[in-house]
DNA sequence: GTCTATAGGGGGATAGAC
DNA sequence: GTCTATCCCCCTATAGAC
């Protein structure tokens, strides 16, 4: 009655194996299955079965590349959060209004480029142990500071108009992060448009 | 060994029990648990025995109120977007930018009010059966166009400019709701001063 | 580095007593 | 209407072989 399943199953990232050693990637695509995974149905509902399942490897193989399942969670988020304070680059020297396209085009890429790092970072911080949530709540917290920098410079040089400077802020992240619901690859809108478009409303809405 | 802590511990919604009715008030006490346990630890996180303890019953009494755990979160959801629309009142011969401010009003009102359905209506649609998965987006879809259709009336009076409609509808949408990520109840701003910054916000943005 | 096997714990849902 | 008891399944994590 036994089979073999995860030999006779072609899967997503390649052929399962019952030996043998693929060390140099196997971390990576546990990273991400896992991501993948847990922003298509929830961290809780997934398995390390189904991860494992989804990589090609048997579940016991997974602790080799995490402690445990919240661990995988909180590398995953943290991960997600250095890259994006890694990545964005200002230059404080240039008008607040460039400063803010470019944070828009920055922001709305990013989004479109790794969805799923981006729903997971917002949905599944509740997921978290304490100390994982503040440490990645921290991060997110700088983040948006340097969105609120830029505004607050706007209203020095007297180029934007503000009600509130802390809550424009989160209005704007909020409106940015949500293309990912319902952006889609084959849409009426390719990303540049997007981008013109969130542009003309958001220099509305700071008043410029 | 054997304690009795159903009867021993006082919980949320009273002195639990081993044996009694109290029909008239069970419904909605399930209902109201798996609202805030499903909003706050998310739907696969929670289980049908931390409803039980919560309402102050055993597991099996749950399901003399809901068919399985399924058909509890689709119930939930579909209440809160049917109240939504129910609720919401709109009158076409206003200008556009009153029905605007109203709409503004009464979204940021309702998510403030009621924060946890509103947040399971946004996070858990992936957690439904497909059958009502295009229930409930549909209902969502309903509401989205009441506002569609506001900021179409604006464009036809000219008393507003969107470089695209449809996504215009959905960047405010994203906006208001997430009120829902930082307002807290005793924090530094009441919600009439919310409501006063977002439509600040909002009106620069439609270009009014 | 990966596998197999298993320990130990919860989960959803149902049956039948009261 | 509620409780108790139970079926059967799946889960995370670990131990030890290869």
């Amino acid at each position: 009655m036994r089979s073999f399943p995860a030999i006779a199953r072609t899967i997503e990232h390649g052929m399962a194996r019952t030996h043998g050693s693929k060390a140099e990637i196997t971390g990576p695509l546990v990273r991400e299955s896992a991501l993948r995974l847990f922003a298509r149905h929830g961290y809780d509902a997934v398995s390390m079965r189904q991860i494992a399942a989804d990589v090609g490897v048997q579940v016991g193989t997974l602790y080799a590349y995490t402690a445990d399942k919240q661990a995988l969670l909180a590398d995953l988020l943290r991960g997600h959060m250095e890259e994006l304070l890694a990545e964005w680059s200002d230059d404080p020297a240039l008008p607040a209004l460039d400063r803010l396209k470019s944070f828009l085009r920055f922001h709305i890429q990013t989004s479109l480029k790794r969805p799923e790092a981006v729903f997971l970072s917002y949905m599944e911080l509740r997921s978290l142990a304490p100390e994982n949530r503040r440490a990645i709540a921290a991060l997110r917290r700088e983040y948006e500071d340097a969105l609120e920098a830029i505004l607050a410079s706007g209203e020095a040089e007297g180029t934007m108009k503000l009600p509130d400077r802390r809550l424009a802020t989160m209005a704007l992240i909020s409106m940015l992060t949500g293309v990912t619901n319902w952006y889609r690859e084959d849409g009426r809108l390719d990303q540049e448009r997007v981008v013109a478009i969130y542009w003309d409303l958001v220099r509305g809405a700071v008043g410029a």
